[in-house]
DNA sequence: AGTATACCTGAGCAGACGCTCAGATGTCCC
DNA sequence: GGGACATCTGAGCGTCTGCTCAGGTATACT
């Protein structure tokens, strides 16, 4: 959405040095728009949250691993190669953020993907990282 | 791809205890398959680094606002709420993970999205968030 | 009952992260 | 040239994070 008005306009479109509202800026129309279509804050936290979860390489070793299918706690732990402490530990985190779901079975505990948001989500940003840029 | 063979079978799976290869585990021959089909290191590293640039709140915020359009430093310091020094740093994470570009007009620095990838990126975490979960 | 197994959880510590502060660079205007 | 401005950059510090270690819980087997 390229705005028509796209050169500086900074001579005039700082009408008086009075109007700074909260802090000096250059083009105040502008600024005005994006603080409006802004999400709100606490959108931007649950994002940020659930976005950290999925970033951690561990964390994303884990993911892959699920796609082929549901996995034990031990066997994740023998795919990333990492204790089972570290492995329960993020686990839980992924839980927490409803990207995978448990199946207990006894006294083993099968986890699985449950959201395929997340999938198509590590896709695009192995496509941005092989491919050029799209636009 | 829930395998046929879904019971413990830990007694005959295991046929000698020095076939472990390097640690336990309960379902060997699913955990082979799913470390065939893991991600290089340099892969997980990579896509790591990334979704640890977007996964920010200060960060989407700065994405969030370049929606819009092309922004300068001190709009964006603007709408944020943040001081130039820090949006800088952070535009320079952006920039080297080619998120974002600059444009540069005598002493202004007007930034926008490189890649298109990332905005449907955060429009699938949103679908997240506030949708049920699909699969 | 008693032992072994699979998993979970709290404490503690090394490393990474994001901000502020101060200074440097490059550009515009007189 | 001199000053103001927009931006960039390095140092430093408080905070957060992810691992290991030790112990706890629940289930299966003899």
């Amino acid at each position: 959405m390229t705005t028509p008005a796209r050169r500086p306009a900074a001579d005039q479109a700082l009408p008086d040095p009075d109007a700074r509202c909260e802090v000096r800026c250059l083009h105040p129309q502008e600024v005005a728009q994006a603080r409006a279509e802004q999400p709100g804050p606490a959108d931007i936290e649950a994002a940020s949250t659930l976005l950290k979860v999925i970033a951690d390489p561990t964390r994303l070793k884990l993911l892959s691993a699920l796609r082929t299918g549901e996995l034990c706690v031990c066997d994740l732990s023998a795919v990333i190669g990492l204790s089972e402490s570290a492995v329960s530990h993020q686990l839980r985190l992924l839980r927490e953020q409803r990207i995978v779901t448990v199946r207990r079975q006894g006294r083993v505990a099968y986890y699985r993907l449950l959201d395929a948001h997340v999938t198509t989500l590590i896709g695009g940003v192995l496509d941005h990282l092989r491919g050029p840029v799209p636009a």
